[in-house]
DNA sequence: GATTTGCAAGAGCAGTGCTCTCGTTGTGGC
DNA sequence: GCCACAACGAGAGCACTGCTCTTGCAAATC
């Protein structure tokens, strides 16, 4: 029985070993991942790595799954300690953006553009949306206890067009709750982003927390929560 | 003279080649480049192409520089058929986006996630920043002509540290009108990479434009233009 | 016309992803 | 306890990459 586990454990740990030096090369080299050289570090033969991984792709396909749990679940977390809705929609934001700077090539991997040949199984649409699903049910809890005022529906056909993406959040979520928490993950996403890959001016590093807040604050205005 | 010049532009032409070819190659395999495949379909060795760029980075330098004049050039464009700052930006935004489109595979190389061991050359940063600028410059004028109300002033630290980004844009611009255009164009750039790198659920893809206009018209009206 | 310069081609080096084969070693059935 | 079997690691090898160096040729300059 434990010799019978053997095998199993030792394979468990040999793919997060790899798993994990991997991660490491991400971080020094860039996404260009080399599988070589990730056998190197671990002291074996590169045929030996895809006992575990049948291809790159599978082993960046793995490293993308986890980093998608990683910041859901910073953001579930960070969303878990407030109870007002506003105050849940900043922390989620900020426990983002904490995880993208400390991890900015995971980010690169998963909010960045797509690796060259790289096409995303269906394995990963599950974790990747978990992050843009708390923000939805974030407004749509602010939307039921009436914290956001009433606004004019929008236009027959945009609803229509948001229908299927309404279908994945809450029931009864109307249009512009949809667009809005849309808006809001787009202008997140854009923001730390923009703050990795260097967009933002080299000068305004001190207080980029701030200018952060005052970007989902205002998604969070445009939404009508404030 | 001419034969003297003749030199000359053969290699211009030569290199307008590559580049072209280059751009091809960018849009069917993605952002790895090879030089070698690049020189195969030009039909001469791989070492001859070492001749007109130094090195693969350099041709991509060159494609990053082309690509940034020509979204600068489309949202110029556009913008300049307007007369009314909200039209100026909602016009430059589609021009952005309708360029993204028709060019994704060269949106990523400027505004996806930076090339693996790429690091982007001062060359680039005049270019970079035209569309901000554009952006910059309309929320501006909007400003001056009295079409954006009166706000109670950012705080000062606040003020301080966008005070480098703001020397950029025209003087005397206050510092909210600053946040409201770098908000705005990290909203136009989460959009559109979420749209092109599929973050986007594949079912909305009748009237994107749709809602990428509600999202700039937001943008616009949190910085109180509308 | 002689010489210097620009250019293209080929060979070659070190590296990559991936496949195949060949011993070895742990595993489950008898 | 033994034996067939599956899992595993290592090595060689293939086709590819970026890049360098050398060699020969054509154009420009003196």
């Amino acid at each position: 029985m434990s010799a019978a586990n053997l095998r199993a454990r030792v394979r468990a740990e040999m793919t997060e070993e790899i798993k994990n030096v991997a991660r490491r090369h991400l971080a020094t080299d860039g996404a260009n991942l080399s599988l070589r050289a990730v056998a190197r570090d671990l002291g074996m033969a590169s045929s030996a790595v895809y006992r575990y991984f049948a291809s790159r792709d599978e082993l960046l396909t793995a490293l993308i799954i986890d980093a998608y749990n990683e910041v859901g679940d910073a953001a579930d977390r960070a969303a878990a300690t407030q109870v007002m809705p506003l105050g849940k929609w900043l922390a989620a934001g900020h426990a983002v953006r904490d995880w993208a700077l400390v991890n900015p090539h995971q980010w690169a991997l998963i909010y960045g553009s797509p690796v060259p040949g790289y096409q995303a199984p269906q394995d990963t649409i599950g974790p990747a949306t978990r992050v843009i699903l708390l923000l939805g049910a974030t407004l749509g809890d602010a939307y039921q206890r009436g914290l956001i005022p009433a606004r004019e529906p929008i236009s027959a056909s945009f609803a229509q067009e948001l229908a299927p993406i309404a279908e994945t959040f809450q029931a009864g979520m109307p249009p512009h709750v949809v667009a809005d928490t849309l808006a809001g993950f787009f202008q997140l996403c854009g923001a730390i982003s923009a703050e990795l890959f260097g967009q933002l001016n080299k000068s305004v590093d001190e207080d980029r927390r701030g200018f952060f807040e005052y970007q989902m604050r205002a998604a969070a205005a445009a939404a009508g929560l404030s």
